[in-house]
DNA sequence: CACGATTAAATCGTACACGATCATTTAGGG
DNA sequence: CCCTAAATGATCGTGTACGATTTAATCGTG
C-alpha cells in the first residue's frame, strides 16, 4: 500500500503522481491510435494537425502552434513529412513573406472520410460514457491551463 | 461554438478530443517539471525513474519499464544518462547475466532531500485540492487501464 | 527613407519514445 | 550433453518535442 495519508513531505510513490497517470495515460493513447492511423500514413501528432486543417484550413504555422501547443521547431519538420505525403502545402503569404499558410490538398482532405470512424473507436477503448469522456475532458483541460498559466 | 452535440459522426474539434487534453496537459506538467527539475540535472521521464528507484531500489531494467510503461529502447540511454550523472549504476547480475540491476549512487540517493518540495509545487501548480487530484488521479488511470487493455 | 526593434519560421543540438531486430544468456527436452 | 526456444537488454531507424539561435521580412520611429 502507499503512503496516501502520510506526512506531506512524504515521497510519493510512481502510482500516487498525477502528471504520472496523465503521462502514461498519454501513451496508452497513443497505442490506441497506432493501428486506427497506420492505415492513413499518419502519426498521432500528424492526426492532430489534419484534425486542426479540417475545421480549420489555410492556417498558419504559428496558429496550429498556438493551437496544439507546440513550437514551430516541431512542426516545421511534421509539416514538411505531411507535405511530403501529398495531405498538404506549405507556401509563403504573398502579403506577408515571413508567415508560412498551411492548405489541405484533395487527398489531405479527402482522408477526413477515411479517419471518420477513429473517434468512436477511441471513445470505445476508453470505456467511458459519452458523458463522463466530457467530465474528464473538462477537467483536465481546465488542470492544463491552471499548470500554463502556473508555468507563466 | 463546437459541435458537440451534433451526429455522432461529426468530426470533433481539436479542443473536444480528450486525447488531446491529456496530451497537452502532459507538455504543460512538463514546462511546469522543468525549472523545478533543472537545478537537479534531471528531464521529467529521468525524475519519474528516479521516483521509482528512490522507493525501490535494485530494480532490473524490465522492472522499471513495467512500472513505467516504458520500453528497453527507451530505458537503456535513458539510464545510461542517469548513470554517467553519477545517479546510478547498471550491473549484470552474477546470478543470470541476462538481467540488469540498476542502483543508485550515494549521489542518487541523496537526491531524493533535494527533491522533496517538488511534489508541493506541482500541486499548486495543478489549482487543485488533494482530494480533487486523487480522485482525478484514480479516473484518469483507470482510463489508461482500460485504454491498455482495448490495445492488447 | 533609414535603421533598430519586432515578428515568423527554420535550424541545430539534446532527449525521449517506439517497433523491429540483434546478441547473449538461460532453461528444457531428447 | 547438445540444441533449440525463450528471456532480457541493447541497438538502429524514424518521428516527435523543446530551448536557443539564426535568418528573413516587416514595422515604428525619427
Amino acid at each position: 500500500m502507499s503512503d496516501s495519508g502520510a506526512g506531506p513531505e512524504t515521497p510519493p510513490g510512481i502510482d500516487d503522481l498525477l502528471c504520472f497517470a496523465v503521462y502514461s495515460t498519454g501513451h496508452a493513447f497513443n497505442r490506441v491510435y497506432k493501428p486506427l492511423l497506420d492505415p492513413l500514413g499518419l502519426t498521432y501528432p500528424q492526426y492532430l494537425v489534419m484534425v486542426s486543417l479540417w475545421a480549420k484550413d489555410g492556417q498558419r504555422v504559428g496558429e496550429l502552434g498556438e493551437a496544439l501547443f507546440l513550437e514551430s521547431s516541431t512542426l516545421t519538420p511534421l509539416l514538411k513529412r505531411l507535405e511530403a505525403a501529398g495531405y498538404l502545402t506549405r507556401s509563403r503569404d504573398p502579403s506577408d513573406e515571413r508567415q508560412v499558410r498551411v492548405r489541405l490538398t484533395a487527398a489531405g482532405t479527402a482522408l477526413s472520410d477515411k479517419a471518420r470512424h477513429v473517434p468512436r473507436c477511441i471513445l470505445e477503448a476508453t470505456g467511458l460514457s459519452v458523458q463522463s469522456l466530457i467530465r474528464l475532458q473538462g477537467e483536465i483541460a481546465s488542470m492544463r491551463d491552471n499548470l500554463l498559466k502556473a508555468a507563466g
